[in-house]
DNA sequence: ATAGTCACTTTAATTTTGAAAGTGAGTCGC
DNA sequence: GCGACTCACTTTCAAAATTAAAGTGACTAT
């Protein structure tokens, strides 16, 4: 039991990190608990892009797995639990930035500010040029 | 026919980068067409982590479809191609870094020099500590 | 007691993927 | 000319992932 659980199709860091956080939804569930002050399921349940309660149940299991998000009970009967970044989560931070800095260049999307929480430039409704 | 034809879930980058390259594949692809020298169909299907055909099939007529890959035939009877990135391709160099430096940490994979094209360091067997 | 909230889980249809085999246009060896 | 081979795909089909919706269990509020 104390072998790594994860198997990784190669030595390759994209292809590692690919096999954990490349798919359309956990790097958003990231950027909820990073940027958006989302913290319960619910919350997170509710953003924009509607991701559907089994995913990101599942998507939080494994992100917790991996240890990049811790969660406690805030409330017991019943028991609620609060999500939030661990530090190893919270390195995904530089990442994020540079995602959103490319699809706000390269398709039109908008520009959020962490240090302020505004977004600074809005999306342009269309695809890329 | 001149109306965007990439519909995206939101307007956040994030979710639009996501919606256009958040899979398990195709970013390796634009990493085999940016640093190693990977160019026909077939040297990108004999990549170490073995895409299947219609798979890189598919994801090369989106890079397309998206400007970011351009081909052109290097032979008639019968033709054959070499796909390349174009210069909006070619941004994502800094994407690939990013997220090649945080698996190198987070999930122990190699580290990569496209500076000098070598392993600078090598893979640790198993998954994340 | 009845309705509602929250954090999920289950179910079932649809979509995507993965592995393998097949196709078409040609080249090579004999 | 014939069979074997290469390359760039496409097709097929089973398995896995996603989606939308409904259901569950433990409570709280009225």
């Amino acid at each position: 039991m104390s072998q790594p659980q994860t198997q990784f199709r190669s030595r390759c860091s994209i292809a590692r990190t690919l096999d954990v956080l490349g798919d359309k939804w956990t790097l958003l569930v990231v950027r909820d608990l990073m940027w958006h002050g989302k913290h319960t399921f619910q919350e997170l349940q509710a953003s924009e892009e509607h991701i559907a309660a089994n995913l990101l149940s599942e998507r939080l299991k494994r992100l917790m797995a991996l240890g990049l998000v811790a969660r406690e009970a805030y409330q017991d009967r019943p028991v609620r639990y609060r999500y939030a970044l661990t530090d190893e989560g919270r390195s995904l931070e530089v990442l994020l930035l540079q995602i959103m800095g490319w699809g706000h260049a390269h398709l039109g999307g908008g520009l959020f500010d962490p240090q302020t929480g505004r977004t600074v430039a809005e999306a342009s409704l269309g695809g890329p040029q």
